[in-house]
DNA sequence: GTCGTTTACGGGGATCGTAATAATA
DNA sequence: TATTATTACGATCCCCGTAAACGAC
């Protein structure tokens, strides 16, 4: 399982249907789309939701997975956050005076 | 960014060494590990650790993600169990009336 | 010289996209 | 018949493992 699962996961959810989440959230297609979400539900050892001709509905494990998955997928990027904001405060006073001097110079240099 | 991007900088950062947790923990190579932390930290757009030939050490920014990464695969594993419990529960009297029958016969066997 | 990380390179596996198939209303 | 999901099939891309190179003690 990888947080691409995730995020397919969760935007098939939200969309109700394969081929909408495919073509309009994650720019793919939908067989690719159907085989990761197969995968994600063979590792978890049970159906997250159950396909028909109107598209997707998650089952009752389907929407028990699906907060974890999204709080998941946002602790991910607060991680990430979180991380350049200590870089940045490991070295303050040199970080702003380098951004003052480019944009200072960046006005001239692009007319 | 993915989950195995994450479980990689745990075992990385708690075994100190790239070499170390490749062999022990992760059953690969430096090389792909060392990859891969690499490529996390061009996602980041910071280093996490310092390299050295005593090992590894993480900088401020990792000690910061390292709490968020081991938050994300915990609640990752503990969302597949949610689910796995979840599709269990949606047929409940089989499932229930098993535990009963284990609990009943081990108190007899473990006097 | 030894230990640990990085770079180079070739091979293998997984994923993707197109096209064809099945099923249902 | 129209819409949706699944299966089949090549091709491509990413990742891995081996081998060589670099750096620091």
């Amino acid at each position: 399982m990888e947080l691409r699962h995730l995020r397919y996961f969760i935007a098939v959810a939200e969309e109700g249907s394969l081929t909408l989440a495919a073509e309009k959230r994650l720019h793919t297609t939908q067989p690719s789309l159907g085989r990761q979400i197969r995968a994600l539900e063979d590792e978890i050892g049970t159906k997250l939701m159950t396909r028909s001709v109107q598209g997707v509905e998650l089952t009752a494990a389907g929407k028990a997975f699906l907060d974890h998955a999204r709080l998941v997928v946002t602790q991910a990027e607060a991680g990430k956050e979180v991380a350049r904001r200590a870089a940045q405060a490991a070295k303050p006073s040199l970080a702003v005076g380098l951004s003052l001097r480019v944009f200072a110079t960046r006005r001239h240099a692009h007319p």
